[in-house]
DNA sequence: ATATTTGCAAAGTGTTTGCACGTAA
DNA sequence: TTACGTGCAAACACTTTGCAAATAT
């Protein structure tokens, strides 16, 4: 996602460009890994634009509506937001709650059985791969 | 899970079998699909057996650490308890969150490829298939 | 007997909302 | 110009915690 295609589709679905918007997209863009909406709202604060915790909660909300942005919530703590949109998995820590992207664990042509969608019209498959990462596994 | 069965693993733990904790595995025996904290506090309450809100929180906490209940937590709203433990994964109705257990999508003896782990080391795959029932998909 | 578990209420998290003011289009 | 977005603070939903009293072993 670059501030450049987003202001696009921002526009395109009649949403306005305001400061902090631009502010949080430009953060999501240079972002490593996942972040939560403190997050981004502390390293937003410290630029030039004034924005408070609801719009930042407003704001990732309405991208991860979008499909802008991916939303992570597993176990307990506050969502994460994942700036890549490609399609991909999560492999969750349980013991540092470190959360990594990897490739998608499924084919992306891999359909359920109809049997087994039980009527359901599937918009994407979540696979959560949860266990210990290298560094915690090796703690312990 | 059965109580007596619990009973026996609670047990081996070292663990004391209070009745509200006899209780609240008693309800989870008879519970169809899956329950909030909420929703057992609520059951469980009206017997017998006085219960607060805090300690079915630690029961059920407990028993999904012992790993005789599952948990899911996705999208808003409070965490399910899954009495189901054989191994499965589930639908979500993103319209009415209605959460249904499907036979696994992914076959037990799939393993991730070692260079897709990055040194973790799995314990399990959650698979979350989100989209909508066939009845909310038919009311839009 | 005594180490756990419970109940209560209070404090914590994380997130949403209501409304007057501000601002992008 | 005006509908939409923002900030603030307060409300909210869910969960955890501290501690004295109760209780399973």
């Amino acid at each position: 996602m670059t501030r450049d295609s987003l202001s696009r589709r921002l526009r395109a679905r009649g949403w306005r460009l305001t400061r902090q918007r631009q502010a949080v997209v430009a953060f999501l863009d240079e972002a490593q890994g996942h972040v939560t909406a403190e997050e981004v709202h502390a390293a937003v604060q410290t630029g030039a634009t004034p924005i408070s915790l609801a719009t930042v909660y407003n704001t990732l909300t309405t991208l991860a509506a979008m499909g802008e942005l991916g939303e992570v919530r597993a176990g307990r703590g506050p969502t994460r937001f994942d700036p890549t949109v490609r399609p991909h998995d999560h492999l969750l820590c349980d013991a540092c709650r470190r959360l990594i992207d990897i490739e998608p664990v499924l084919a992306p042509e891999v359909e359920l059985p109809a049997a087994r969608r039980r009527g359901f019209v599937v918009d994407r498959v979540d696979v959560l791969v949860r266990g210990r990462c290298r560094e915690c596994a090796a703690a312990k």
